[in-house]
DNA sequence: TAGATACTGAACCATATGGTTCAGTATGTG
DNA sequence: CACATACTGAACCATATGGTTCAGTATCTA
Protein backbone atom coordinates (compact mmCIF):
# COMPACT_ATOMS: atom_id res chain seq x y z
CA UNK A 1 0.00 0.00 0.00
CA UNK A 2 2.52 2.08 0.89
CA UNK A 3 4.69 1.28 -2.27
CA UNK A 4 1.64 2.40 -4.43
CA UNK A 5 1.63 6.08 -2.26
CA UNK A 6 4.91 6.10 -3.15
CA UNK A 7 4.94 5.48 -7.07
CA UNK A 8 2.04 7.87 -7.16
CA UNK A 9 4.42 10.31 -4.88
CA UNK A 10 7.61 9.36 -7.56
CA UNK A 11 5.15 10.94 -10.32
CA UNK A 12 3.64 13.51 -8.78
CA UNK A 13 6.85 15.52 -7.49
CA UNK A 14 8.91 14.41 -10.89
CA UNK A 15 5.87 15.50 -12.74
CA UNK A 16 6.16 18.93 -10.30
CA UNK A 17 9.79 19.43 -11.28
CA UNK A 18 9.10 21.26 -14.64
CA UNK A 19 8.17 25.07 -14.57
CA UNK A 20 6.05 24.30 -17.52
CA UNK A 21 3.86 21.51 -16.16
CA UNK A 22 3.87 23.78 -12.74
CA UNK A 23 2.52 26.80 -15.11
CA UNK A 24 -0.28 24.52 -16.92
CA UNK A 25 -1.74 22.74 -13.63
CA UNK A 26 -1.77 27.16 -12.68
CA UNK A 27 -3.90 27.77 -15.72
CA UNK A 28 -5.70 24.48 -15.61
CA UNK A 29 -6.39 26.43 -11.65
CA UNK A 30 -8.14 29.23 -13.60
CA UNK A 31 -9.93 27.17 -16.04
CA UNK A 32 -9.91 24.17 -18.37
CA UNK A 33 -8.11 23.78 -21.54
CA UNK A 34 -7.80 21.94 -24.78
CA UNK A 35 -4.18 20.79 -25.78
CA UNK A 36 -4.30 23.80 -28.00
CA UNK A 37 -4.82 25.81 -26.47
CA UNK A 38 -2.05 25.05 -24.10
CA UNK A 39 0.33 24.81 -26.13
CA UNK A 40 0.00 28.23 -27.82
CA UNK A 41 0.08 29.38 -23.92
CA UNK A 42 3.23 28.05 -23.64
CA UNK A 43 4.95 28.54 -26.69
CA UNK A 44 5.56 24.67 -27.71
CA UNK A 45 4.55 22.45 -30.07
CA UNK A 46 1.03 20.37 -29.96
CA UNK A 47 3.23 17.68 -29.30
CA UNK A 48 5.39 18.73 -26.95
CA UNK A 49 2.37 19.96 -25.05
CA UNK A 50 0.84 16.81 -25.10
CA UNK A 51 3.95 15.12 -23.54
CA UNK A 52 3.40 17.19 -20.46
CA UNK A 53 -0.25 16.88 -20.39
CA UNK A 54 0.44 13.02 -20.51
CA UNK A 55 3.10 13.16 -18.12
CA UNK A 56 0.52 15.13 -15.41
CA UNK A 57 -2.06 12.72 -16.73
CA UNK A 58 -0.56 9.37 -16.01
CA UNK A 59 0.77 11.24 -12.10
CA UNK A 60 -3.13 11.88 -11.12
CA UNK A 61 -2.57 15.78 -11.78
CA UNK A 62 -5.13 16.31 -14.53
CA UNK A 63 -7.96 15.04 -16.00
CA UNK A 64 -8.45 14.73 -19.81
CA UNK A 65 -11.37 14.18 -21.81
CA UNK A 66 -11.81 14.32 -25.50
CA UNK A 67 -15.27 14.97 -27.21
CA UNK A 68 -15.07 15.68 -30.86
CA UNK A 69 -11.69 16.13 -31.95
CA UNK A 70 -10.37 18.30 -28.63
CA UNK A 71 -9.08 16.89 -25.47
CA UNK A 72 -10.00 19.13 -22.65
CA UNK A 73 -7.77 18.94 -19.43
CA UNK A 74 -8.66 20.07 -15.98
CA UNK A 75 -7.08 19.75 -12.54
CA UNK A 76 -7.29 16.35 -11.00
CA UNK A 77 -7.14 16.47 -7.19
CA UNK A 78 -6.84 13.61 -5.41
CA UNK A 79 -2.97 13.05 -5.89
CA UNK A 80 -2.26 16.75 -5.12
CA UNK A 81 -3.72 16.15 -1.64
CA UNK A 82 -1.63 12.90 -1.42
CA UNK A 83 1.21 15.61 -2.36
CA UNK A 84 0.00 18.37 0.13
CA UNK A 85 -0.53 15.40 2.41
CA UNK A 86 3.13 14.35 2.14
CA UNK A 87 4.92 17.67 2.10
CA UNK A 88 2.80 18.62 5.73
CA UNK A 89 3.51 15.60 7.42
CA UNK A 90 7.09 16.25 6.70
CA UNK A 91 6.91 20.06 7.91
CA UNK A 92 5.52 19.05 10.48
CA UNK A 93 8.02 16.13 11.88
CA UNK A 94 10.71 18.91 10.62
CA UNK A 95 8.99 21.71 13.08
CA UNK A 96 9.09 19.22 15.82
CA UNK A 97 12.99 18.55 15.36
CA UNK A 98 13.77 22.01 15.32
CA UNK A 99 11.32 23.06 18.36
CA UNK A 100 13.77 20.60 20.50
CA UNK A 101 17.11 22.00 18.80
CA UNK A 102 15.23 25.72 20.18
CA UNK A 103 14.57 24.17 23.52
CA UNK A 104 18.24 22.63 23.83
CA UNK A 105 19.64 26.10 22.59
CA UNK A 106 17.21 27.90 25.17
CA UNK A 107 18.87 25.92 27.76
CA UNK A 108 22.36 26.81 26.66
CA UNK A 109 21.36 30.59 26.99
CA UNK A 110 19.93 29.72 30.23
CA UNK A 111 22.84 27.78 31.76
CA UNK A 112 24.91 31.05 30.21
CA UNK A 113 23.09 33.27 32.17
CA UNK A 114 23.31 31.32 35.57
CA UNK A 115 27.00 31.22 35.16
CA UNK A 116 29.35 34.13 34.54
CA UNK A 117 27.77 35.46 31.18
CA UNK A 118 30.87 37.44 28.79
CA UNK A 119 29.36 39.71 26.76
CA UNK A 120 26.70 39.21 23.97
CA UNK A 121 27.03 38.10 20.19
CA UNK B 1 12.66 37.53 -8.57
CA UNK B 2 9.80 34.48 -9.70
CA UNK B 3 12.82 33.24 -11.72
CA UNK B 4 14.90 32.08 -8.54
CA UNK B 5 12.21 30.68 -6.86
CA UNK B 6 11.14 28.51 -10.03
CA UNK B 7 14.87 27.47 -10.31
CA UNK B 8 14.72 26.58 -6.51
CA UNK B 9 11.14 24.42 -7.25
CA UNK B 10 12.54 22.63 -10.29
CA UNK B 11 15.27 21.49 -8.29
CA UNK B 12 13.39 20.89 -5.00
CA UNK B 13 10.25 18.80 -6.34
CA UNK B 14 12.94 17.15 -8.58
CA UNK B 15 14.74 15.98 -5.55
CA UNK B 16 11.76 14.68 -4.12
CA UNK B 17 10.65 12.68 -6.77
CA UNK B 18 13.26 9.86 -5.63
CA UNK B 19 11.88 7.46 -3.32
CA UNK B 20 15.72 7.10 -1.96
CA UNK B 21 15.84 10.48 -1.31
CA UNK B 22 12.72 11.14 0.38
CA UNK B 23 13.50 8.13 2.35
CA UNK B 24 17.22 10.05 3.32
CA UNK B 25 14.99 13.23 4.40
CA UNK B 26 12.72 11.07 6.43
CA UNK B 27 15.52 9.58 8.42
CA UNK B 28 17.52 13.09 8.92
CA UNK B 29 14.23 14.61 9.95
CA UNK B 30 14.93 11.83 12.85
CA UNK B 31 18.25 12.56 13.42
CA UNK B 32 21.74 13.47 11.83
CA UNK B 33 23.50 10.99 10.28
CA UNK B 34 27.01 10.85 8.12
CA UNK B 35 26.88 9.37 4.17
CA UNK B 36 28.58 5.85 5.81
CA UNK B 37 25.42 5.42 8.02
CA UNK B 38 23.07 6.60 5.30
CA UNK B 39 24.45 4.64 2.67
CA UNK B 40 24.19 1.48 5.25
CA UNK B 41 20.56 2.21 5.90
CA UNK B 42 19.73 2.75 2.44
CA UNK B 43 22.05 -0.51 1.50
CA UNK B 44 23.77 1.58 -1.93
CA UNK B 45 27.33 2.61 -2.07
CA UNK B 46 28.76 5.09 -0.89
CA UNK B 47 29.59 7.18 -3.89
CA UNK B 48 25.82 6.61 -4.81
CA UNK B 49 24.41 8.25 -1.54
CA UNK B 50 26.91 10.91 -1.77
CA UNK B 51 25.06 11.82 -5.03
CA UNK B 52 21.63 11.81 -3.42
CA UNK B 53 23.04 13.70 -0.76
CA UNK B 54 24.79 16.00 -3.36
CA UNK B 55 21.66 16.85 -4.93
CA UNK B 56 19.43 17.19 -1.99
CA UNK B 57 21.99 19.81 -0.78
CA UNK B 58 21.79 20.75 -3.86
CA UNK B 59 18.47 21.50 -3.59
CA UNK B 60 18.61 23.13 -0.35
CA UNK B 61 16.90 20.34 1.40
CA UNK B 62 19.56 19.24 3.16
CA UNK B 63 22.78 20.77 4.77
CA UNK B 64 26.18 19.15 5.17
CA UNK B 65 29.54 19.63 6.89
CA UNK B 66 32.27 17.84 7.11
CA UNK B 67 34.43 17.61 10.11
CA UNK B 68 37.56 15.22 10.11
CA UNK B 69 36.99 12.34 7.63
CA UNK B 70 32.86 12.08 8.50
CA UNK B 71 30.37 14.57 6.58
CA UNK B 72 27.24 14.91 8.69
CA UNK B 73 23.92 15.65 7.01
CA UNK B 74 21.14 17.13 8.65
CA UNK B 75 17.69 18.67 7.29
CA UNK B 76 18.11 22.46 5.69
CA UNK B 77 14.29 24.15 6.46
CA UNK B 78 14.12 27.19 4.27
CA UNK B 79 13.67 25.23 0.91
CA UNK B 80 10.97 22.98 2.34
CA UNK B 81 9.28 26.15 3.16
CA UNK B 82 9.25 27.35 -0.55
CA UNK B 83 8.01 24.15 -1.57
CA UNK B 84 5.28 23.82 1.64
CA UNK B 85 4.45 27.59 0.07
CA UNK B 86 4.15 26.09 -2.97
CA UNK B 87 1.60 23.25 -2.75
CA UNK B 88 -0.48 24.96 -0.03
CA UNK B 89 -1.00 28.00 -2.35
CA UNK B 90 -2.17 25.63 -5.34
CA UNK B 91 -4.48 23.78 -2.82
CA UNK B 92 -6.29 26.68 -1.81
CA UNK B 93 -6.34 27.65 -5.19
CA UNK B 94 -7.83 24.57 -6.69
CA UNK B 95 -10.12 24.24 -3.26
CA UNK B 96 -11.35 27.56 -4.43
CA UNK B 97 -12.01 26.43 -7.91
CA UNK B 98 -13.80 23.01 -6.97
CA UNK B 99 -16.20 25.25 -4.62
CA UNK B 100 -17.55 27.27 -7.43
CA UNK B 101 -17.71 24.20 -9.14
CA UNK B 102 -19.44 22.59 -6.17
CA UNK B 103 -21.75 25.45 -5.97
CA UNK B 104 -22.58 24.56 -9.70
CA UNK B 105 -23.46 21.86 -9.28
CA UNK B 106 -25.97 22.70 -6.24
CA UNK B 107 -27.47 25.08 -8.31
CA UNK B 108 -28.31 22.68 -11.72
CA UNK B 109 -29.59 20.30 -8.83
CA UNK B 110 -31.74 22.66 -7.41
CA UNK B 111 -33.20 24.14 -10.68
CA UNK B 112 -33.62 20.53 -11.61
CA UNK B 113 -35.60 20.09 -8.40
CA UNK B 114 -37.77 22.99 -9.13
CA UNK B 115 -38.71 21.99 -12.93
CA UNK B 116 -40.49 18.43 -13.33
CA UNK B 117 -37.20 16.36 -12.33
CA UNK B 118 -37.42 13.12 -14.40
CA UNK B 119 -35.63 9.70 -12.96
CA UNK B 120 -32.19 10.23 -11.58
CA UNK B 121 -29.34 8.85 -13.06
C1' DT C 1 54.52 4.60 10.28
C1' DA C 2 50.94 1.08 8.70
C1' DG C 3 46.47 0.06 8.34
C1' DA C 4 41.75 1.02 8.37
C1' DT C 5 38.05 4.32 7.69
C1' DA C 6 35.35 7.93 5.24
C1' DC C 7 34.75 10.31 1.72
C1' DT C 8 35.60 12.04 -3.29
C1' DG C 9 35.94 12.10 -8.33
C1' DA C 10 36.19 10.19 -12.93
C1' DA C 11 34.34 7.16 -16.09
C1' DC C 12 30.91 4.24 -17.59
C1' DC C 13 26.13 2.36 -18.53
C1' DA C 14 21.17 1.90 -19.35
C1' DT C 15 17.28 4.41 -19.29
C1' DA C 16 14.42 8.69 -18.86
C1' DT C 17 13.37 13.56 -20.10
C1' DG C 18 12.15 17.60 -22.78
C1' DG C 19 11.94 18.91 -26.76
C1' DT C 20 11.64 18.67 -32.02
C1' DT C 21 9.89 17.19 -36.95
C1' DC C 22 7.17 14.52 -39.96
C1' DA C 23 3.54 11.80 -41.21
C1' DG C 24 -0.55 10.28 -40.04
C1' DT C 25 -5.95 9.88 -38.34
C1' DA C 26 -10.30 11.76 -36.99
C1' DT C 27 -13.55 15.41 -36.98
C1' DG C 28 -15.80 19.77 -38.37
C1' DT C 29 -17.22 23.14 -42.09
C1' DG C 30 -18.47 25.35 -46.57
C1' DC D 1 -16.29 16.30 -51.53
C1' DA D 2 -12.33 19.37 -50.20
C1' DC D 3 -10.07 21.69 -46.87
C1' DA D 4 -8.92 23.05 -42.30
C1' DT D 5 -8.48 21.86 -37.44
C1' DA D 6 -7.01 19.10 -33.44
C1' DC D 7 -4.87 15.71 -31.94
C1' DT D 8 -1.69 11.40 -32.07
C1' DG D 9 2.40 8.50 -32.69
C1' DA D 10 6.98 7.30 -34.26
C1' DA D 11 11.55 8.58 -34.61
C1' DC D 12 15.22 11.31 -33.38
C1' DC D 13 18.43 14.21 -30.49
C1' DA D 14 21.02 16.17 -26.65
C1' DT D 15 21.26 16.03 -22.03
C1' DA D 16 20.09 14.34 -17.29
C1' DT D 17 19.46 10.56 -13.86
C1' DG D 18 20.43 6.69 -10.84
C1' DG D 19 23.27 3.66 -10.28
C1' DT D 20 27.88 1.15 -10.53
C1' DT D 21 33.25 0.31 -10.22
C1' DC D 22 37.83 1.75 -9.57
C1' DA D 23 41.28 4.60 -8.09
C1' DG D 24 42.40 8.03 -5.39
C1' DT D 25 43.02 11.55 -0.95
C1' DA D 26 42.53 12.73 3.81
C1' DT D 27 42.04 11.46 8.56
C1' DC D 28 41.98 8.57 12.57
C1' DT D 29 44.19 4.77 15.43
C1' DA D 30 47.39 1.30 17.15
Amino acid sequence: MVQYVNAHLDASFAALADVTRRGVLEQLGRAEASITELADKFDMTLTGMKKHVGILEEAGLVLTEKVGRVRTCRIGRRRLEEVAAWVERYHQLWDARFCELDKVVEQLKRKEKLHGSRKAK
